[in-house]
DNA sequence: TATGAATGAGGGTTCATTCAT
DNA sequence: CATGAATGAACCCTCATTCAT
C-alpha cells in the first residue's frame, strides 16, 4: 500500500480531491475539469497532478474506490448456496452503485482497466445463475450490463421498480414468452 | 415555418448539416467539433452557425428530425386496438432510434424542448396499456425511459434480446414476483 | 502555393506572425511562449495555432523562410567556375544569416527536416572545393557546421574576423601544420 | 567559505547535487528539472533549494566547478616561456570542457558571474600570444570566445579536427591572405 | 537540516462563436 | 447569405519554488 507511505496531509489530501472528483463526476459528469475539481477540493491544480497525473488517472481511481466494495460484496454472493438470488442481488446493488455515480455508470460494468475486476465476477455471478436455471439462457453480459446502466439512468425517483423490472424480465420462466418483435 | 422562406441553397445547406450532424453525432458522440461537422458538410463553419446559432441549438435540431419519425409512428400506434401491443412496439422503436444514434439517445425520451413531443406520446400509450393491463402498474414514464436509454447502450450485439427482457418485465403478470430486495 | 488561396488579410497575419517570430527567436531563443509571439504580433493565440498548428511548426516555417534565400544562393554558386570561392562565400552566407537569427543558427546547418536543404547544398559546396584542393581533405561537414555555428554566436561586432578565421584554418596549405595537441 | 561551516552530510548532499547537475546539464541540457536532479541526486527538492535558492544559481555553481580546473591551468600556463603553445594549448582545454559539458559551453568562455575568472585568464593568455606575433593580431577575444563555442558543439565525432582548423586560422601568418568576402 | 507535498503561474493547444470579407 | 479567419477563454499538464512536517 503505497497510501500508508503519504504523509498524513498528502494522504488526507488525496482523500480529499477523490471523494470531491467521485462527487462531481457523479453529478455533473467526466466533463467538470480538473481545475474546478481542484477548486472545489480546496488545493492547488498542481496538487491533484501530483496525486493523479492525469485526468484519466483520477477517473479511474475513482473507479477503483467504487468497485472495491463492489468486488467485495461480489466474492461473498459467489460463495452463497443461491446462485440466482446471489445475482439478482447483486444487481442492484450494481444499479444502486452506478445511479449514485451517474457519470461512471458506463464504465462501472465495463472492461475498463479500474472496472475489470467487477465486470470479471459480474460475469461469473450470470453464468452461474444460468446454470441453475434462474436466469433466462438467452441472455449474455452485454445485454445485462446494458440495461443495468440503463436502471443507473432512472432520475428523481426509487430504483426499486426499475430493477424489479428488469430482475423479472431476466428470470428464466416456462411461461410462453409473447412476441415482441415491431 | 421560417424554412419557406429561406432561399433553396439555404434550406438545401441547412438540411445538409442536419444530415451530417446526425450521423456523426450519432456515431462518434456529441463531442465532434463544430469545425468538423461544417467540414464533413461541405460548408463554411459561420453556415452552421447561422443555422444553429450554438452547438446545442444543432443537437435540438436533430433530435427533432429523429423525433418526427417517431412521433409519427406513435400516432399511429395510439389508433390501435391493441394497447398493450402498440406499447410494446413502440418501446422498440424507441429502441432502435436510440440506437441508431447513440449520442443522443438519453435526451429522445428526455422532457428537452426537443424530445418532449416523444415524451408525450410515449406517456399516454403507457397510461393505455396499463389500463387495459398490458403493463404492470408499479412502473412510471421514467422508469421506462431509464430501461430504453439503456437497451440503447447495447454495443455490439442484436437488441432484440435486450428488448425482449425489457418487455418481459414490464408486462402484468398475475404470477406472485419474487423479492428482488437486495 | 496555398498561401495564395489565403484572403488577404490572413496572409498578412500569417506574414507578421512568422516575422516576429523569426525575430523573437532571433533575439529571445526558441523558448519564448507562442502567447508572447501572438501578443506581439497584435493576434490571438488561436491565429497563431490556426497558421502554425504547433509550436514546431512555427519553428520549421520560421527555419523555411530563412533556408529560401540560402538554397537560392548555393544553387547559384554551384553553378560557379571556381569550387573553393564558392564554398567560401556559402560560408559567410551560412554565418551571417545564422548571426541574424542566432536562436536558430543550430538548426539552420543541421538535418532537421526544414532546414536539410541547406544542408545538402552545403555538403555539395564543401566536397566539390576539397576535390579541387581549395578545402583541405581532413575536414568533413560536421566540422565545418561545428564551426559555423560557433561563428554565429559572435556578438556586439563584425563577424569578418571570425569568418576570416575559419576560413583561415579551412584553406588547404602546403605548410607543414603545428602542432596543437594539448 | 560557507562550506566549512556546513555539517558533514549537507556538503556531502551539496557535492552529491552538483555531481548529478553537472552530468545531466552535459548529457541532457539545462532544461532538466530540478525534481529530476534531485531524483538521481537521492535527495528530496527541498535540499537542492537550499543549497541552490534557485535553479539559475545551480547552474551556476556547475560552471564555477568546471572553471576550476580551467583556471588552474590557465595559471600555470601563463608562467610558461612559450605564449603562443600556452594560448592554443588552453584553446584545447577550452574546446574539449565544453564539449564535455555541452549544455554549459556556452557561458563557459562568457561573462557571466561564475565563468568570468575563466575569461580574465583566457583574454590574457590571448593578448600575450599575440604581442609575441604567435597569433593573428585582428582577432579579438570575442572573436575566439564564438569560435571556441563553435567547436563544443561537434558532435559524434573527434575534436581534433576542428580544433586544427581553428588554430590553424588564428594562427598569425606572413602569407597574403585571400579575400574571402561574400 | 532534509523532506517532498503543495502551490499556481504559465506552457501549448482546442474550439464554440463572431465578424470582416 | 456564405465564408473561414480571428478570437480568447478554457483545457490539461509541467515545474521552479515554498513551507509544513
Amino acid at each position: 500500500m503505497a497510501e500508508r507511505l503519504l504523509r498524513a496531509d498528502a494522504r488526507r489530501n488525496r482523500a480529499r480531491v477523490l471523494e470531491v472528483a467521485a462527487h462531481v463526476f457523479a453529478t455533473e459528469g467526466l466533463s467538470v475539469s480538473v481545475h474546478e475539481i481542484a477548486r472545489r477540493a480546496g488545493v492547488g491544480t498542481g496538487t491533484v497532478s501530483r496525486h493523479f497525473p492525469t485526468k484519466d488517472d483520477l477517473v479511474t481511481a475513482v473507479l477503483l474506490t467504487l468497485t472495491a466494495d463492489l468486488v467485495a460484496e461480489a466474492d461473498a454472493l459467489a460463495a452463497t448456496e443461491d446462485p440466482g438470488g446471489a445475482f439478482f442481488a447483486f444487481l442492484g446493488s450494481l444499479v444502486r452503485a452506478g445511479a449514485a455515480h451517474r457519470g461512471l455508470a458506463r464504465e462501472l460494468t465495463g472492461a475498463g482497466a479500474a472496472a475489470g475486476a467487477v465486470e470479471v465476477r459480474a460475469r461469473a455471478l450470470l453464468v452461474r445463475a444460468q446454470e441453475v436455471g434462474a436466469v433466462r439462457p438467452d441472455v449474455c453480459y452485454a445485454d445485462v450490463a446494458a440495461l443495468v446502466t440503463g436502471c443507473t439512468t432512472r432520475e428523481g425517483g426509487p430504483l426499486e421498480t426499475v430493477v424489479g423490472v428488469l430482475c423479472d424480465g431476466l428470470r428464466h420462466t416456462t411461461r410462453p414468452r409473447e412476441d415482441n418483435s415491431a
